[in-house]
DNA sequence: ACCCAGGTGGCTT
DNA sequence: AAGCCACATGGG
């Protein structure tokens, strides 16, 4: 039936996880539900992927995954599994009242690990746009730039571009895929980050790099490093996070400085972690 | 016809 | 530094 999935991966006594959760946090465009049975399918890197959770006994799950690629060791990191979670949520809801619901409710989250450059365009696409839009956005420059990764339930995937491929493409192919005035960004980010590669150093000359391309502000930048970069301290502050703050913390929706100030004054290190659980839950 | 969505760039005080 | 506003697109 698929003749690309050539390998089973198992992870067993897998705590705080809820691949729902995981997968429709707002981290990630390319995975879905398309049953609507919980077994969600994605790609990754040139790998496609079927995952499924399988509740145990002990409180624990099971993460089944269906692979046409990648081995435990690049599947455990994506998923962000060797990271207590426990532990990061303990330490959010001390003496924080406010997102105690939201990390209950919120708590089998987990911030993958995902690819800088595509996490770097699909971030520029977000900029003033929703969700459902974003993913059309994506899939579309997948099929018209991506590589062509096998048939799987009944659908050709296809892998996200490469950056030399859409560093040559024509503007214009993307204001027909409906891409709007990001268009132009799309080429020259792509330039970009092969005359630069990763961004290096601390936090705030990554960030300082990370704002030199076009399209990237201070919001999408931050997205990055937490979702690429594992910098979990990053709270990208979007109109979701401002409502939010704005109801648990009561800062003027217009103070984004303040924001940043009070998430690292009562998150820390875990100020990524944080966010994602409360714009998960306050977008429903 | 408006307002909004995982905002940013550019221009004006 | 801070305050506007235009920027495509589609859904409510």
């Amino acid at each position: 039936m698929d003749d690309v999935i050539t390998n089973r991966i198992e992870f067993k006594g897998i705590f705080d996880i809820d691949l729902k959760h995981v997968f429709e946090c707002g981290q990630c465009f390319r995975w879905e539900d398309e049953k609507g049975d919980g077994v969600y399918t994605g790609v990754v890197g040139d790998y496609l992927c079927r995952a499924s959770q399988r509740r145990d006994d002990d409180g624990s799950s099971a993460i089944m995954l269906d692979v046409s690629g990648g081995d435990e060791d690049f599947w455990y990191e994506y998923l962000d599994l060797g990271t207590d979670y426990r532990e990061i949520k303990k330490f959010l809801c001390r003496n924080n009242d406010e997102i105690r619901p939201a990390v209950k409710s919120c708590g089998g989250i987990r911030i993958l690990k995902q690819d800088f450059y595509e996490t770097l365009i699909s971030f520029i696409i977000s900029q003033n746009n929703n969700i459902p839009r974003i993913k059309k956005c994506i899939e579309s420059m997948c099929k018209r730039f991506g590589e062509p990764l096998g048939e799987f339930d009944g659908r050709i995937r296809y892998a996200f571009p490469k950056p030399e491929v859409v560093a040559a493409a024509d503007e214009e192919v993307f204001v027909g895929m409906k891409f709007g005035y990001r268009s132009a960004y799309m080429p020259t980010a792509s330039a970009k980050f092969l005359e630069e590669g990763l961004p290096t150093g601390n936090m705030a000359e990554k960030k300082e790099k990370l704002l030199k391309y076009a399209g990237v502000g201070p919001k999408v930048a931050a997205c990055i490093m937490l979702y690429a970069l594992r910098d979990t301290a990053s709270f990208p502050i979007d109109t979701w996070v401002k409502h939010f703050m704005n109801d648990l913390y009561g800062i003027d929706e217009k103070n984004l400085a303040g924001m940043a100030r009070k998430a690292e004054e009562m998150f820390g290190e875990y100020g990524g972690y944080a966010q994602q659980y409360l714009f998960y839950y306050y977008r429903g």
